[in-house]
DNA sequence: ACTAGCCCCTGGGAGC
DNA sequence: TGCTCCCAGGGGCTAG
């Protein structure tokens, strides 16, 4: 599942390959991919629109376009970019844009749940599943204080709080796991019942545990390449997700499986307390 | 204003 | 081996 660190490099990837094309059409099987606008509108608005640049917010991939276009992209579950001439062999993809150099940018989803919009640049600022995101996690606009702040915002376990895209933008359930086990905290705690050290140990493993995902081109746990077809690295790194009875690399206490917040959740109760 | 729970989807794992 | 059942999960939406 493409979370921020899945994302970005997918980002660091497509932008060698399309920047400076030109969308020549677009077909779809499956015109309910894009949200908005309806798709004949949409096949009308990008046709012989240059590809810009690309950007990322959270886990939304952004395409600036030409005549302050731009295409938003959400992944989901297992949505997923590929470019290439001849990609009849891929059984999933639900958009094709072709390009100038003949080559076809495509959008792959087995489970259909990823959505795209296009949107004019001085909409970007209302384009609602956007405007409420919160901090870029890497950024210098995430600080200790903005994060502390909205922790306390809620009543609510600290994994519902980092799983939250108004408090944090771009961690999902796999990155959420990987943090609290990092921090040592129990994804049942209270967010605002935790002491001071144990939210600054939160806001630490956030940075570094993104960052070095980023650096392996993200996880592979299911589903998710890079547009070359690469596999990311960062699963050797995993600690607790997906890891249900292996031995905790820390204390040697059994990692367990739990539901919180309706999602999988993966810790060691022995050292996350 | 809040939250809990449903819904979208389909491959693949579990169970028989 | 082959069938059926049901789970995984991000985020929008609805009902309470």
């Amino acid at each position: 599942m493409p979370e921020l660190p899945e994302v970005e490099t997918i980002k660091r990837a497509l932008e060698k390959q399309v920047v400076g094309k030109i969308i020549k059409s677009a077909e779809s099987n499956f015109p309910k991919l894009v949200a908005q606008p309806d798709f004949r509108k949409f096949q009308a608005r990008i046709k012989n629109k240059k590809i810009e640049s690309l950007s990322r917010r959270g886990k939304f991939l952004i395409f600036y376009l030409s005549g302050s276009k731009v295409l938003i992209s959400h992944l989901r579950m297992t949505g997923h970019w590929l470019v290439g001439s001849d990609l009849k062999k891929e059984k999933f993809i639900h958009l094709n844009l072709k390009l100038n150099d003949s080559k076809i940018l495509a959008y792959s989803d087995i489970r259909k749940f990823g959505r795209i919009w296009l949107v004019d640049k001085n909409e970007l600022a209302d384009f609602i599943p956007w405007s409420k995101l919160g901090p870029e996690p890497l950024s210098k606009e995430f600080t200790w204080k903005v994060f502390v702040d909205r922790l306390g915002r809620h009543k609510a376990t600290i994994k519902q709080m980092l799983l939250n895209q108004e408090v944090v933008a771009g961690l999902g359930n796999i990155y959420v796991d990987e943090v609290l086990f990092k921090a040592g905290i129990n994804p049942h705690r209270f967010a605002k019942r935790l002491t001071v050290g144990e939210k600054l140990k939160i806001f630490r493993a956030i940075k570094t545990i993104l960052a070095l995902a980023i650096k392996h081109s993200g996880t592979t746990v299911v589903n998710f390449t890079t547009p070359e077809g690469g596999s990311g690295h960062f699963q050797k790194h995993l600690k607790v997700y997906g890891k249900k009875g292996n031995r905790c690399p820390r204390c040697k206490g059994k990692i367990k499986r739990i539901v919180v917040a309706g999602r999988g959740t993966h810790y060691c109760p022995k050292c996350q307390k």
